[in-house]
DNA sequence: CGAGGTGATGTGACTTGGTAACATCACGCT
DNA sequence: AGCGTGATGTTACCAAGTCACATCACCTCG
């Protein structure tokens, strides 16, 4: 993954090869490569089936008279409890380098969905119906986002859950305004 | 398009073979596919620009004194204007294919933020702000989504857009139980 | 009527992502 | 010493996607 990223930042992702990502880390071969990743996309977003359980076990943990939101906000600050502050510069290059890539941007916006649609499963399992918990799942998931982003881009030392909690308090605030 | 829907409903995404669709469109070959298609996966999707310029246009012409929503309202008032009946049972074809395959579910959701960006684009231009304008345009896009599903499933012949109205109503009221 | 231009298509060669079958090697256990 | 087992390599293959060049139909203009 970090010889990915590497290769990813020096030459673009397009223009850059599977077998160069396998030598750089460490002489290996494509057929290595595609042992450890579904696909040459998957090296940047692998682990993400651990954040889905992260965000539904944490929902299914809450106790019983809690909000939608309220569970989504569990879950968030569960999720972002496991990011700890030096995984914040690597979350930079990943971003700066998908945010050049139309491919890598899709593949993000799908891993949003499966975010979205783990919690959404959490939450119809505590009763909640539609579309009240897709809509909570996805303000959680553009929360942790758009925290993420700000995370990332922050020079001080402040810890990615604050961050979400942020978020979401903005997006609730904003909910008023929508009209 | 038609071609490859036939194929891909037949046989699957992954068994068929863009030289297959191309030879079912008329004896044509792989590199004129590739002329009308960046890839793929894009021959369920083209024209999709169309639709996020009609979402940002209506937007833009709606009279100044309208909340987020209403602006999101009137554009999926414009966009589902634009699909006649005659095309429901080739959206239920669709939907029906793109739900049997990863990779077009991906292409899907790239789709879907595409749109909304669109729409966040737009009611930037008119002093919308964030995440009031992030929001509005999710919430526009999930109503679409949720009525053109509820559309092609359905057998009466009443019009898309009763759908997405039906769609804004129940997110706008459930908003409110989000806690 | 014929010449040249234009747009859509075909051909062939190529790179790369991705898969599969089989071989190898290191290691640990018994 | 011998036997699994897991990780890796080798080779061959298919299909997606790109590119340069050729062809053909059709249209227009002199």
């Amino acid at each position: 993954m970090r010889a990915a990223i590497d290769l990813f930042a020096e030459q673009g992702y397009d223009a850059t090869t599977v077998n160069e990502i396998a030598e750089r880390a460490g002489g290996l071969t494509k057929t290595t490569f595609f042992r450890h990743f579904a696909d040459k996309r998957e090296v940047l977003f692998a682990g993400q089936e651990l954040h889905s359980r992260v965000l539904a076990e944490a929902i299914e943990a809450m106790p019983e008279p809690a909000s939608p939101l309220e569970a989504v906000a569990a879950a968030l600050d569960a999720l972002t409890a496991t990011f700890a502050e030096d995984r914040r510069e690597m979350g930079r290059r990943l971003r700066t380098v998908i945010d050049k890539s139309m491919e890598l941007q899709e593949r993000a916006a799908f891993k949003r969905s499966v975010l979205a649609e783990a919690m959404v499963g959490a939450l119809h399992e505590r009763g909640v119906g539609d579309p009240s918990a897709s809509l909570a799942a996805e303000l959680g998931v553009r929360a942790f986002h758009g925290a993420f982003a700000r995370w990332t881009d922050s020079a001080d030392g402040r810890a990615l859950g604050e961050f979400a909690r942020e978020e979401l308090a903005g997006i609730r605030a904003a909910i008023s305004e929508l009209g």
